[in-house]
DNA sequence: ATTAAATCTTGATCCATATCAATGGCAGTT
DNA sequence: AACTGCCATTGATATGGATCAAGATTTAAT
């Protein structure tokens, strides 16, 4: 379940990752040094909280999921990793990590150990910009996803969920119509923060409505206009669970 | 309103934060050239949404919100900011800023600006990871909060809002036992993802268990023991509200 | 192949909290 | 002092989505 590839240190310029890596790079970049490239299978565990602290990584293949630790033992997920996504950030606060990574498939990481990283990061300006941006970044999708916790009704943070997944995988020149979820209904329910059964039914319903098609872990997005409206947020009873729930027939006036 | 004062640019070294900005600092950052210092008030905006990102600053005095605001035009705030927080991180991702900063009483922040950022950074591997380090705690506390606010309930929300202002105070040298919310109840109910009738009703609620006592904006903490109590989950009804609102003897076997 | 353990779906019920509504207090302005 | 707008409290009602329950389906393990 968890072995491991190691291959040989090499440069960045050998990548198949490099011109999405640090995404906006420079050439001075394109030589630094990696110590391994490694493969992990699903389940597989990067790092655990409390963890020392010592290389960020980047995704280059597969997904990931990060989560934090309540003192009541609940695991709360914070974000999904995909390609290109550095991961490991959370570990410059105190010097050993806050969040857990786990696989959510065969995967394989690039890791930068810390002494390299700094290295870099005082010969290249741009590398400390990519860092920095890397980290902004992320800061900023905490906050939009805050705003949509505390702003949005079920249905609207499951079709942002969808959407956002849907753009990801555009940007990394896979479909945004098909694709795959490579985490569970349970993960999700956690992440957006309700209960799993309101996923499953929402689901169905989006299904129903022949926004999407679900099978499984397969998603079929078949009329995006008809999803990005769901996430407009207006006043008054809430859009497609309560339409469909308790008003059968209003949900086709909002939608179509 | 927003009458500014500036005063002439200086060394770190001479600065009242210094020990405080930057943390853990060594020797090289007092000599970080600081443009301005600028003194703002109440309802003062330091940078908005969209604005072009050309400094970091740092609170010196005062307090602040960050908030982004949705495409339905709602705004969310995502942080209380307090002296000795790094402010304007979130503009290293595109150049302009994604959040926007208002004041929420006389305030003054130190101003350091991206060019004289990156001098400094480019010589000193402290002011790099300081800067890494600040960023990193960002992330790890909306981490925790994104946590709080998918597995607690408003009762735990609110007590554990309150613990972490007093433990801010404290951290800062004030008494963590009361002090004064620099925020109105709106911002609070925004914040934590309540309506303000419910920020208001637990306050109440809090008060009457003897818990804390409030009066307008003073908050006093009359039983740390017991708030500490209030945000530990548990299954079943919810403890606070519910055991006041529908089963009023609850309470005591939970707490006392 | 068979069992065991997850995972997912669908239905019925209940409750935490939003929403609606009314009132009072306070700060700033004229 | 009176007006205006903001802020906060408290009560009554409605509901979105959690929880409880049961079964179906899939995956992993022996």
């Amino acid at each position: 379940m968890s072995k491991k590839t190691t291959q040989q240190p090499s440069l960045c310029q050998h990548c198949i990752m490099s011109g999405m890596c640090f995404s906006k790079v420079d050439k001075s970049i394109v030589e630094l040094k990696v110590r391994s490239h490694k493969v992990y299978h699903k389940s597989d565990v990067l790092f655990g909280a409390g963890q020392t602290f010592d290389a960020i990584y980047i995704l280059r293949s597969g997904s990931a999921k990060s989560s934090v630790i309540a003192n009541s033992g609940h695991e709360q997920i914070s974000s999904f990793h995909y390609p290109g996504d550095l991961i490991g950030l959370d570990g410059f606060d105190n010097g050993s990590h806050a969040q857990s990574i786990k696989f959510l498939e065969t995967s394989s990481v690039c890791r930068i150990g810390l002494g390299e990283l700094d290295k870099a990061m005082a010969n290249s300006s741009s590398i400390r910009y990519n860092l920095l941006q890397g980290m902004s970044h992320a800061l900023n999708s905490e906050d939009k996803f805050l705003l949509s916790l505390n702003n949005m009704n079920s249905a609207e943070r499951l079709s942002s969920f969808l959407l956002d997944l849907s753009s990801q995988f555009e940007k990394r020149g896979l479909s945004g119509k098909v694709f795959d979820l490579s985490m569970t209904r349970v993960d999700i329910a956690n992440y957006l923060g309700m209960a799993i059964e309101t996923v499953s039914r929402l689901l169905t319903l989006l299904q129903n409505e022949n926004i999407i098609e679900v099978e499984k872990r397969r998603v079929k997005i078949m009329d995006l206009g008809k999803l990005n409206q769901c996430l407009l947020h207006e006043r008054g009873p809430h859009v497609l669970l309560a339409a469909k729930v308790r008003q059968p027939n209003n949900i086709q006036a909002r939608i179509a």
